[in-house]
DNA sequence: CTCATATTTCGAGAATAATGGAAATATGGA
DNA sequence: TCCATATTTCCATTATTCTCGAAATATGAG
């Protein structure tokens, strides 16, 4: 992870309409979404958002293939395990202030994300 | 963190000069650095840095101190830590796929970090 | 081939951000 | 008080980004 393309990838995400299209792929998994269908789901004209989906694509955040008449969009879950990566190693030096915490993230997130099996009964 | 102030940081840390910025005042630690020595460290104008870091502060990433007649600035740690917490778990859903390889950044980062004495001989 | 659907591309206007020079403010020292 | 240092504020210019309507492209069905 460079980071001009970290910087790529924090400025596609630090606006509103692009945050709630890569939310919204991440929540629906590898299979993805049509572009018609986030159009719909997020209430935007289908140009700004093709114009947005660019962005994130450019930045590397998101994967697109067609099927039929749709375009199917996808977020590319490596790039995101990239930029965490980068912004807690190389950005942040690995300082314990900022990493320490997100070890409590983890520990509630891995055992509760949706494509994984709890490793302990809860 | 709410989605907003998430945004505000990710597009101020997604430009080259104030990810620089940002990164210098990781690595200086609480202490600080003063503006003037950010800009001739960073090689930038002072007008341009006062702005940018005007832009940080704004966004909460980085505070701010008078100590004589230098205006000292320090990143936020806190801050830095909730954007992180906030891209895992509630923008990314705590993804397995984004998450688990961050189990092993974390790893390598805790026992490392400049303020962080090592649990294990290396 | 024609038509309907899905998405992108084009193009113009408005809004926002970036840049840099010059002046203003704040602090400390003589 | 006067001066030097440190930083910010103000202002104008340029550049970039956002937004949206309209037209263009691509695909599949009849």
């Amino acid at each position: 992870m460079e980071s001009m393309s970290a910087v790529n990838m924090l400025s596609a995400l630090g606006h509103d309409g692009r945050l709630a299209i890569f939310r919204l792929l991440v929540k629906a998994g590898p299979q993805g979404v049509a572009a018609g269908q986030i159009a719909r789901a997020l209430d935007v004209l289908p140009n700004s958002l093709s114009a947005n989906l660019n962005i994130l694509a450019h930045a590397g955040l998101i994967a697109s293939r067609r099927e039929g008449r749709s375009i199917i969009y996808s977020a590319d879950y490596g790039a995101m395990s990239g930029l965490l990566g980068f912004l807690m190693e190389d950005c942040c030096n690995g300082a314990p202030e900022i990493c320490s915490p997100l070890t409590a993230v983890l520990a509630r997130v891995e055992g509760c994300g949706p494509a994984c099996a709890p490793k302990a009964p809860a």
